[in-house]
DNA sequence: TTGAAAGCGTTACCAT
DNA sequence: ATGGTAACGCTTTCAA
């Protein structure tokens, strides 16, 4: 009924009538450097299968200094971008022989901090996070200690450290651009007010194609996503009743295009005959939706590919200092009705 | 530049000439309790406070036998519903001092195996199940073992573990008669082939409500949704494609009806004029969808507050047996557009 | 009121 | 070829 006190590698020496150590070399495939008995061998991996023994690893990680674990600090976990990504990275890690403890930020700069903390005294191997602002100094802090850190999403211009990020500006002057080829020349940019740097480029982009081809924009920029916050529903609908005359937006991510878009059929803007759209961050949804949203996808899989490659690599490196590794990857613009 | 070593309890002992004992028990506030003097203690908290000592949790799960860590072992951690109550639960969790590791079953029995062994030589204190098929023995063997166990979304009926879920077959049938009384007089049940005990209820709860109200009714089953598989959608529009009678469908989740939603757009079946829709397991988008979709809200803070409270309450009774917790919660039928 | 020391399960150095 | 043992950092019993 209870817990059968797990068996411990003192347990199978003693049983074998053997030493601690010679289990230890056996199990962590050191016998032949040590020429033990092939006889001797077998018969410990013998034994060890039978009772079905598994190293502790709590043990191995005090005595090791590494736990083989992995943390994930994503904005929000819930968000399908980072379960996503949550995801691919899961399979690498577990492929590797790593665990991954999660947990969000909601981008809130105290709260990082003290996970930070938190999972230093956890023995974690490698940090891999999307920066909250100002979390400079406590990534920083991080390399300066010896932890590999990869950030993704966005990263941090003034500290030198690995990150997986996507073009953001080059993807936002393309469909920027691409709404312009269609004919748009009353353009909007529909963003959150936020310094994250991954939302400053996509702004840059859209910008820029707009001014490179001489063609009317503004920009409305909402408040932080906040529960306590009125939706952004009512401001963007607020917004829109107002400017008539726009007859092309750029949302700058996936939600804000969903709200959006909901204000548009309350307006009864018709998407594209009046007014097209291009949102960045591609959804299962926009493909549902009508008409169909045309997009900017991230490359997800690559995006997991290149964190858990990096991490890896860095933890491999334990002890040297590595050097950063910065990894932009290309998008695609999908293009559907929405700018037909 | 290089990882300056932690300071331990021993460096604190050492450098204010007392011994690791006195340390360990101001630190876990058991000084009172011992009788410490209050002017030691305030120099050892002083001093921690400057130093900003954090005790290795490592060393202490080694040492306690207990981690303070609870593994999430989700179907698909990606799927939006496991990722919104990971997304809760990491919450609960962490105000309570316990971090969540997840991995991701894919409903499949043999990984689902593999993952509780490995966890289980990691000195997790408590499991979050999804169950995959066959997976009785291997829960039966943590709970024999004396850890907490808490299923949810599904439960297995021959063990006798704690769980949290919904009223599948009482929402089902409420759906069901919603469609029935909306005039709906041909109905159709699609799902997957799954042994999972959320699904058969709710077919059983679509049949029950079917023939409660002598009313036709046909069940479309799909293959369980894997990569290699031709498309749910494909299936879908062939199946309805041969069916013109149907006037009202009842979806098994919302996957399903995203679908066949696309499905019935281009077979031409107006809904909710030809045809009436609800899914089970409301979201986001069923609200932005045109026509916006009736579906059965599954209560997810409450499962995700209930899955950590009853886990916590386990938690606290280590060693003891404790009493299996089986929590059935109700869910909400969303009227909209599609049942109109 | 404080300290010494055992012990949690491992690994790895040093003997033999 | 194999074994003894210190060490990882902590908690807690027992002794002083």
């Amino acid at each position: 009924m209870m817990a059968k006190k797990r068996v411990s590698i003192k347990d199978i020496a003693k049983k074998l009538g053997i030493s601690i150590t010679t289990v230890s070399f056996i199990i962590n495939g050191k016998a032949r450097e040590q020429r033990i008995s092939e006889e001797l061998i077998k018969k410990v991996q013998d034994y060890i299968d039978e009772i079905g023994y598994k190293p502790n690893h709590v043990a191995q990680s005090l005595r090791l200094g590494k736990s083989k674990v992995i943390v994930f600090m994503a904005e929000d976990i819930s968000n399908q971008f980072f379960a996503s990504i949550a995801r691919l990275i899961e399979e690498k890690a577990y492929q590797n022989g790593y665990k991954i403890i999660y947990c969000s930020t909601d981008n809130d700069h105290e709260k990082a901090k003290e996970l930070i903390s938190t999972f230093k005294m956890r023995n974690v191997d490698g940090f891999i996070i999307t920066p909250t602002p100002n979390l400079e100094k406590d990534i920083k802090n991080l390399l300066d200690e010896g932890f590999p850190v990869v950030l993704f999403d966005r990263w941090i211009p003034d500290v030198s450290c690995s990150h997986v990020i996507v073009q953001n500006e080059e993807s936002a002057y393309q469909g920027t651009m691409h709404l312009i080829e269609k004919g748009c020349r009353n353009l909007c940019f529909v963003s959150v007010m936020s310094t994250q740097s991954q939302m400053i480029d996509r702004a840059r982009g859209f910008r820029k194609a707009a001014q490179d081809s001489n063609v009317d924009y503004q920009e409305c920029l909402l408040k932080f996503h906040n529960l306590a916050e009125i939706e952004p529903y009512e401001k963007l609908l607020e917004f829109f009743e107002q400017r008539p005359g726009i007859d092309g937006v750029f949302f700058a991510t996936n939600y804000l295009a969903f709200e959006g878009l909901q204000a548009m059929g309350v307006l009864q803007r018709q998407v594209p005959e009046k007014l097209k759209v291009v949102s960045f961050d591609d959804h299962y949804f926009f493909n549902l939706y009508k008409p169909k949203i045309t997009a900017i996808e991230q490359p997800l899989e690559m995006i997991a590919e290149k964190l858990m490659e990096t991490m890896l690599e860095h933890l491999g490196e334990l002890d040297k200092v590595y050097k950063p590794v910065k990894v932009v990857l290309a998008n695609r613009l999908n293009e559907r009705e929405s700018t037909l």
